[in-house]
RNA sequence: GCCGGCGUAGCUCAGCUGGUAGAGCAUCUGAUUUGUAAUCAGAGGGUCGCAGGUUCAAUCCCUGUCGCCGGCUCCA
């Protein structure tokens, strides 16, 4: 038996048997790393750690530490789940079973669906096999062979026939369960410590629609019980912030069953929110040389058979409408509108760039199961503006647009985020609109941009629209999660459909650029964001009531009242809660209701002119006078702080 | 749209595999006049999402429909 050489990654080098196993060296390393391997990396490829390594390599032997431990144990986690259905489900056929990014799933084809309650069976018949310390055992087959196997399980056929080299790998758990699998896989179920199973749902086969229908089980796993025990703390802290709930509570805004779903109605103080979000995209539009437009809601369907909206969106559309005799179309985009604002008289070089922005509600018509609150609707807001420029000037424009995205995130209260740059495939296929000049002059623009900016940016190659490159722009909230927010995104098509042009200084009509770019996206989804961000304690300068004075007897009122009245006049939004109820009940529930300053007057403060302050967040602040405390909210509220 | 779950008072939820419904909070009334997260008492309030069907009898079983939730897919 030939020998061969082993480089650890401390640049040491061993000499052993060709079948030995990264397990076998980890042991002689130390019991410790024994113990604590999940799996191996071999010259860089990730190895079960029982597997002969065979030839001359370098070796890693990875433990919980590593990044790629955690998707194996959850990927081997969801082998055994599989194990487990096919123990108590003989009958059940086999789809795929990846680890996902807090988990994994299963997907199977079973003739009746799964139950919550088989959810649980499943799940302690998991503990069962685990408990057994089954090996995860590796397995080489033909490919012939193992079409011939798995002739009863119509979807390992087709991946085997899809994917499979001529021999090709499986894993096998138990008596009951083999599985064509890449892997790798932990050495055994002993080292599974921490899951569980979490929902049903239903999935397609490979995701599309026309493929049969399987149930999927969703699950989630870690290396410790905390470590999963915190995920799920996490997923109720989530649910604590869903802006549905939150929505209802604090009274912001509404979904009316009579008016059809995926349509918002902004309450009061909902309203009172919306309002500022607006007031502050118009003001920047108009400081940074937007033009501010106003659109129609509808328009003859020939706008849209122009653009090209008919054909390739229809199926976003809401239908035509008929009006004497012809059709009318509901708007599901605003770029029609902004471009027929631009080509209504002839453009000089000099007028460019025209930058016409406009908070431009449009309606889209989304399939009934995909509607989610305020994140996915059938009409809502767009902070819509095409930039209609020469190609000198695109660069800049982009600058512009991505410092203003930056802006906008800091001004709500958000400080880390992503950026991700989505090219075309370099001309390969046809599916892209505009000329290759086009897509590289756009390309580098954004590119460019992003240095100057020092933005940190991800290249999705082929991820474009077909109608040119974007950079979509991802916030981080508070609790970790991203949301794709702002967008910058360079048209081709549109300008040549409509035929837009300008008068260069050669005297000759040229086709401007047209970038299409919405930093909120949309309003209403924005709101949903910040909602959950802030978990409903909005910012002092976003807060619908900013300060609620609370008299403790119903003698305090007049002077309630007129706390409030220069609050009013100071331009702080307040209340006062008249109830005859003790001070304990206001506060409480004006805590409920996150609202940011709560001013509690009694005789000292009557006779003072002072308000006792308690803020939402530190609690009682003492006394102070009423104007003290006007000028230090007016502090917060004008510099938009987001913190207290 | 599809698969699964759900729809009971303004809100949050109970309601024993069929005998026309109940709690807490909220509301209203009365009492209480209160100092930093729930004062007490009483009252009112439901065609059990909607439409059919089965049954002597349906909130409960069946069918359809509308809406919501978790996913698939797609995107802002």
């Amino acid at each position: 038996m030939s020998n061969i050489e082993i480089t650890l990654p401390d640049g040491s080098k061993q000499s052993v048997a060709a079948e030995t196993r990264p397990i076998d060296i980890a042991r002689s390393i130390s019991p410790r790393l024994a113990d604590a391997a999940i799996v191996a990396k071999v010259n860089g490829e990730l190895f079960d750690l029982t597997r002969p390594i065979g030839k001359d390599a370098s070796l890693q032997i990875l433990t919980a530490k590593d990044p790629e431990s955690l998707y194996v144990y959850r990927h081997s986690t969801a082998h055994l789940l599989a194990a487990a259905v096919l123990e108590l489900y003989p009958e059940t056929k086999l789809g795929i079973g990846p680890p996902i990014d807090n988990g994994f799933y299963y997907d199977f084809d079973r003739p009746t669906p799964f139950t919550p309650e088989d959810l649980e069976k499943i799940e302690k018949k998991m503990w069962e096999i685990q408990a057994r310390s089954l090996p995860y055992e590796r397995v080489l087959t033909q490919k012939d062979e193992g079409l011939k196997k798995y002739s009863e399980a119509w979807m390992k056929c087709e991946l085997i026939t899809e994917r499979a080299d001529q021999v090709f790998s499986e894993y096998t758990l138990g008596p009951y369960f083999i599985d064509f699998c890449r892997g790798p896989h932990l050495p055994d179920t002993s080292k599974i410590k921490a899951f569980k199973l979490l929902s049903i749902a239903g999935a397609y086969w490979k995701g599309d629609e026309h493929n049969k229908q399987l149930q999927r089980i969703y699950g989630t796993a870690w290396f410790t019980q905390k470590e999963l025990e915190a995920y799920l703390k996490q997923v109720e802290e989530a649910k604590k912030r869903d802006h549905r709930k939150l929505g209802k509570e604090l009274d912001l805004f509404s979904i009316q069953e009579l008016a059809g779903p995926g349509l918002i109605f902004f309450h009061p103080k909902g309203g009172i929110l919306r309002k500022q979000l607006e007031d502050w995209m118009r003001d920047q539009y108009i400081r940074r040389g937007y033009s501010l437009v106003y659109t129609p809601h509808v328009a003859r369907l020939d706008l849209w058979k122009t653009s090209g909206h008919a054909n390739f969106y229809a199926e976003n559309m809401f239908k035509p409408m008929e009006v004497e005799g012809a059709e009318y179309q509901l708007k599901p985009m605003n770029c029609p509108f902004h471009i027929l604002i631009y080509a209504d008289r002839q453009r000089s070089y000099r007028d460019l760039p025209v930058r016409l922005g406009e908070l431009g509600t449009v309606y889209r018509y989304e399939r009934s199961g995909v509607l989610n609150g305020l994140f996915r609707v059938r009409g809502f807001t767009q902070d819509d503006a095409h930039i209609f420029c020469t190609q000198d000037q695109i660069e800049g424009e982009v600058v512009d647009c991505l410092q203003f995205a930056i802006d906008t995130l800091h001004t709500f209260g958000f400080t880390e985020y992503e950026a991700e740059l989505s090219t075309w495939d370099g001309g390969a296929s046809s599916k892209y609109a505009g000329s290759a000049d086009q897509w590289q002059l756009a390309e580098n623009a954004l590119q460019r941009a992003t240095e100057k900016l020092s933005m940190k940016v991800k290249v999705s190659p082929d991820e474009a629209a077909f109608y040119g490159p974007k950079i979509d722009v991802k916030l981080v909230d508070a609790i970790g999660r991203k949301w794709q927010l702002s967008t910058v995104q360079f048209d081709f098509n549109l300008p040549a459909r409509f035929g837009l042009e300008y008068i260069a200084e050669d005297g000759k009509a040229h086709q401007p650029l047209m970038v299409h770019r919405a930093l909120y996206g949309s309003i209403e989804r924005f709101f949903g964001i910040l909602i959950e961000h802030y978990a409903g304690a909005f910012p002092v300068w976003l807060a619908p009531v900013q300060a609620i004075v609370l008299p403790i007897t119903d003698r305090h009122t007049g002077y309630a009242k007129s706390v409030q009245q220069q609050l009013d006049a100071a331009g702080v939004r307040a209340t006062v809660d008249e109830r005859s109820e003790k001070v304990n009940l206001k506060i409480r529930d004006a805590q409920l209701q996150k609202i940011p300053y709560m001013l509690v007057v009694g005789d000292r403060e009557q006779e003072n002119r002072q308000v006792a302050v308690r803020n939402r967040k530190h609690g009682d602040q003492g006394a102070k006078p009423v104007e003290d405390f006007i000028r230090d909210v007016r502090a917060l509220i004008d510099s938009k702080a987001v913190t207290e």
